[in-house]
DNA sequence: ATCATTAAACTGCACGGTGTAGTTTACTTC
DNA sequence: GAAGTAAACTACACCGTGCAGTTTAATGAT
């Protein structure tokens, strides 16, 4: 159980925390402080008020611009608390990312089903990618995890390995191609592609502009992604209208 | 005339400072301390030590990493010089961050040549992206902007308005299906794509990784996205094998 | 050609002010 | 008494300034 503290809410996550497509905006969410009373010891109570505001300090100012002090003040409890609980800035920080990106990870599911017209499975394929997208939590972290670590190529590879959807997508089209509905020569090339396709609209556009897409405006990236994607390697080309 | 300092090496420049595709490697490169004597005055020569110092500190360490002394030190110039010629550590930021874009613009042509066949011109057309993308020098100043304009949103997008060919290569592919030698219905959209599966694949990851990428590796995907965007673009769709 | 003069720029160092990571201490609450 | 609190404190790094003294280069006189 934990929170995702964007920069103009606190949305509450249970299990399911990343998977968009499982998240209803209508369910009933606990305000934080609602939710303090039960079942959490005192200290609990107070490490997660300190995970909450240093996400949300680190998201909004990044690691340099957050200070202790500031973290402490927002969770409301003392600084020497912080350091109870975290021995250091930096190890408050990796242990925050490590946990975001975790949860990001165990979300993650890659649709396949060959009962489906090709290209509807390509648009739900697109959508794995593009429900991360439309995520606020998710660009909230990418954009502090890819802020701080531009300058450490060592752990931006790590990151990266771990937030994308490469191998998954490789799979599925060397197994569409293997059951006749692609014709893809080469499975790496093609997922890059495709990912390509919606990330450098969808993606990083958005990660510099601080916004977050919409549906629809995701739904077109992907869709004419997949357009283009059925030019090159769908069976007989077809040509959309 | 000015230079690039990079991580490892400092390139000289002279006019064509961005143009890869004139670069020679053979040709003569004086050294900086070679250069030193001739026809600068003592403050012009100092005030060039700066710049070339502060640009590799700036592009080593980021904006808030750099410390105005370690300039100096760096400069083999007394703090006070700094401050001499640039009133403060933001402004000396800046002045470089604009000198190095101004750079790159000039420097950038997109070609548009209808005699040659469609392929052919298509890859001359990735190639106007791909030569800043093996360039260490644009490549180092990428990295240097967008790491400290990712929390800054106005000036991110500024800067990418600056540095994207985006609306050249609009402008070429409305022309060549008015010509009808391709059949791009909405050239923004066509221009991003062709754009993002260059960048998705050549740019970023390398942006993040700290690395350049070679020649070969460029073309590959150059390639690679030139047959994609024909298999989807070109009048009779043709699959290149 | 050689020497003095002069202005501008550079040096080196100390210093004020500020911000911050992390610690200590004395006090409170459960 | 275990954990939290508030506030002061240490140690340090950094930006930017002031200043006394030195270098540089150009000018002009001898």
């Amino acid at each position: 159980m934990i929170v995702c503290a964007s920069v103009n809410a606190v949305v509450y996550i249970e299990r399911n925390f990343w998977d968009v497509r499982e998240q209803d905006t209508t369910r009933e969410k606990k305000s934080v402080v609602g939710e303090l009373g039960s079942g959490m010891s005192v200290s609990d109570r107070k490490k997660k008020q300190i995970i909450e505001a240093a996400i949300a300090e680190f998201q909004e100012k990044g690691y340099a611009g957050t200070s202790m002090d500031r973290i402490s003040e927002r969770a409301q409890v003392s600084k020497r608390t912080v350091y109870n609980h975290f021995e250091s800035k930096e190890v408050l920080f990796h242990e925050i990312n490590q946990f975001l990106v975790d949860q990001v990870n165990s979300a993650l599911e890659i649709p396949y089903d060959n009962t489906k017209p090709i290209r509807e499975m390509l648009m739900e394929l697109g959508w794995a990618e593009g429900a991360l997208l439309i995520n606020p939590c998710f660009m909230n972290l990418a954009r502090m995890v890819m802020s701080e670590t531009i300058r450490d190529p060592a752990l931006a590879a790590d990151m990266e390995s771990r937030m994308t959807l490469q191998s998954d997508f490789e799979a599925v089209l060397r197994r569409a191609t293997e059951e006749g509905r692609l014709s893809v020569d080469d499975p790496a090339v093609a997922a890059k592609q495709f990912l390509g396709l919606i990330k450098s609209r969808g993606f990083f556009p958005n990660l510099y502009a601080a916004r977050v897409p919409d549906r629809a405006e995701i739904d077109k990236i992907i869709a004419e992604s997949v357009d283009m994607f059925m030019a090159k390697y769908s069976k007989e080309p077809t040509r959309a209208g």
